[in-house]
DNA sequence: CACTTGACCTGTCCGC
DNA sequence: TGCGGACAGGTCAAGT
């Protein structure tokens, strides 16, 4: 679920709560939600200090004073939310999408010397923490794989480009792979695809170079403005207050299957394109 | 190697 | 109201 937009997103609310903040405690109720030995744990996590958040792609790091990493992959359904001390009962004074926690989906609960708790929950239990040393994180297969930022300042039209001239497959394809580009999911590769009017389905040797760079600047555009307002909250994506974002307010195809095309008034239509449900306006978009 | 498909899980929604 | 099947925002492993 979560994509760029939303990690960043949570990346921001963490950075500014947890900074500072000494884990006394973990527990965990699903192995492969926090693999790795409780030894470990207890060593190299109990006692140690909250000293930044960082993200690569879709991955968070939190970076301890202890020289280990608590690396954090959210996946579908991953969310990560800190509650104040007084703050664990229902729903105020933000109107959270989630009330009470610990709840079912529930997998790991940091707490920390002040009393205040950091949860894990993930209904689908494809998401992960995993506890590493600092040092090592940068060398875990993902990260060996993953594509540049979308979003880093030296990141061109060119390298764009180029990158995905190397493939020959469907365009949507290529935008999900994250050798390729990290941080696009399902929402964002739809979205940009119809603000630069290409089909999901065009193979990429026969997109114009033109297209590809209007693609460049959509995408960004578009990655850019949903960090703005907090990522897009379908079902289960909050942020680490536990607050839903608003960007699917903003989308123009996503979800939007029988509504009219905001460009042409064209309803948009609903296929499947690289085993993902994918949103486009038929006449905006040809393949 | 590039590319596609199924697996990992739980929950919800839709049609019968 | 109950039940089966499709589907849900992401990656992996294993297949061609």
């Amino acid at each position: 679920m979560p994509e760029l937009p939303e990690v960043e997103t949570v990346r921001l609310g963490l950075s500014k709560l947890l900074l500072g903040k000494k884990v006394t405690h973990i527990e965990h109720d699903w192995p492969k939600s926090f693999p790795g030995s409780d030894a470990d744990a207890r060593a190299h996590l109990i006692g140690a200090i909250i000293q930044a958040v960082n993200r690569r792609a879709k991955v968070l790091m939190i970076e301890l004073s202890s020289e280990y990493s608590l690396v954090i992959h959210l996946k579908m359904t991953g969310q990560l939310v800190f509650r104040g001390e007084q703050s664990f009962g229902s729903g105020h004074p933000n109107k959270s999408l989630i009330g009470e926690l610990p709840d079912k989906s529930t997998r790991v609960t940091f707490t920390f010397a002040d009393g205040s708790k950091l949860f894990f929950n993930d209904q689908r239990k494809f998401g992960w923490v995993r506890l590493l040393p600092t040092v090592e994180v940068p060398a875990i297969d993902f990260f060996q794989k993953v594509g540049p930022e979308p979003l880093a300042d030296d990141f061109t039209a060119k390298d764009f480009i180029a990158r995905l001239r190397k493939r020959k497959s469907a365009i949507k394809a290529v935008l999900l792979d994250q050798t390729v580009v990290a941080g696009i999911g399902n929402i964002y590769a739809d979205e940009s695809l119809w603000a630069a009017k290409i089909h999901p389905l065009s193979k990429v040797p026969d997109i114009s170079e033109s297209k590809l760079k209007l693609l460049y600047h959509e995408l960004r555009a578009v990655l850019r403005l949903s960090i703005a307002k907090g990522g897009s909250t379908d079902k289960n994506y909050v942020d680490a207050e536990g607050k839903r974002g608003s960007y699917l307010t903003f989308a123009k195809v996503f979800r939007r299957e029988g509504q009219p095309c905001p460009r042409c008034g064209t309803t948009i239509i609903k296929l499947r394109v690289a085993g993902r449900g994918t949103h486009i306006c038929p006449r905006c978009q040809r393949v």
